[in-house]
DNA sequence: TGTACATCAGTGAACGCGCGTTCACTGATGTAC
DNA sequence: TGTACATCAGTGAACGCGCGTTCACTGATGTAC
């Protein structure tokens, strides 16, 4: 009580003090491997802006691969149930009769652009990762997967609502529109310039069949 | 003559040996850069594959930086260059009567995932740079401004023949498509179940402006 | 054409540094009685 | 509850290594006469 520690907050056993240095050198990693990238990155760097020493990285990861690995597995699960969280959200906004579905995602993909640069970056760098070490691939095309297969049942819903594109199916037309969305932040990223508030919406509309707006 | 020398071949001068070596290490940089990322690649291995001690590096180049960013600078204008005559030639030959101009692109956009892992892993190297190294932002912003303004005249042609895209201006709807373009490159990379040959086709489609062939 | 000197592209060894990883150690937590 | 010992999360110094960069040197190319 007496040394700081906030009141009511009872003594972590060892296990939960060990799961709590884990995720604070999750955080900081994700941090730094997103600003200096894998190979750029320092487990000194790492530790230390986490407040340990070296040391400790290796009582919890078995190495720099392996801390790299666990970080996408577990935070890219956590942003992906984020994203078609809001996305269905937007969905159900709509049908309750609100605003417009392409301008609520549109907007969503705006704000994403302006945060989350850490997100981005680590998946760039993921991507790299597995096409210079391929026995990793199976990984990505699982977490990418999982995108797809999050947000199909929304898109799905969407496609009964504003009219098939008759040229692809629910999970196509989700895999188009996610690669949209993401290279369409990357680009904002670049050059804000060449990416209208409003284009994503107005793509996706095309995307699902024609002028249907004024 | 004597020393296996290519007969014929006249002597180079010191300004073009020195040109053929600076070629012959930026070949070499391309290959390693795009294998081991830019912190991951080391210098010794870049002029050492080319033929050269690490020394000849520094005679041409003022360092590691200055040769990354020059040898995407050369080698991404002639890529773009590249796709933009592709593309174009595409549309000629539809227009002469062909075969189909989506068809086409799709079946380029196949090659292109099968090849040139090399370029698809330099552009997003060069990405990760630019967000960690806000002054070359300029320099990216550029080059993909060069290949929507390189592809802008092509797709505003197809849109005059295959119906405008009331949502798009064609600025717009170039920067979608090469988003689109090289997102599913990207993605039949990891997985290319997830990206039947004929996807980019129809997604194209949808976005000239719904269902357009039986 | 031939000779004497200047230039400079490329050499290769050396440098200092920061990295990933290891390991003997510490002291707080957990267990047995 | 209290004591004696075991465990083990985290420490921090040390290691060997590979890196980017430098630099005195070399010898072929270029220049002047």
């Amino acid at each position: 009580v007496h040394d700081g520690e906030a009141p009511g907050r009872r003594r972590l056993t060892r296990a939960e003090a060990k799961e709590q240095t884990r995720q604070r050198l999750l955080d900081s990693a994700a941090r730094v491997f997103a600003d200096k990238g894998f190979a750029g990155a320092s487990l000194e760097e790492i530790s230390e802006a986490a407040g340990y020493s070296t040391g400790a990285l290796y009582s919890n990861f078995q190495g720099k691969e392996e801390l790299f690995l666990d970080l996408l597995r577990t935070r890219w699960s956590r942003a992906i149930a984020r994203r078609a969280e809001v996305v269905a959200k937007a969905l159900d906004d709509e049908v309750a009769g609100g605003a417009d579905l392409f301008d609520a995602l549109s907007r969503f993909a705006v704000q994403l652009s302006e945060r989350d640069r850490e997100f981005a970056a680590l998946g760039a760098e993921l991507w790299l990762y597995a096409i210079r070490n391929p026995e990793a691939m199976g990984l990505v095309a699982a977490m990418l997967g999982e995108q797809v297969a999050r947000l199909e049942p929304v898109i799905a819903a969407a496609m009964e609502r504003y009219g098939w594109a008759a040229q692809m199916t629910p999970k196509e037309l989700t895999t188009v529109a996610v690669i949209l969305f993401d290279g369409l932040i990357r680009q904002r990223r670049i050059d804000a310039s060449a990416v209208p508030d409003d284009l994503f919406a107005r793509a996706l509309r095309s995307l699902f069949g024609g002028p249907a707006t004024p």
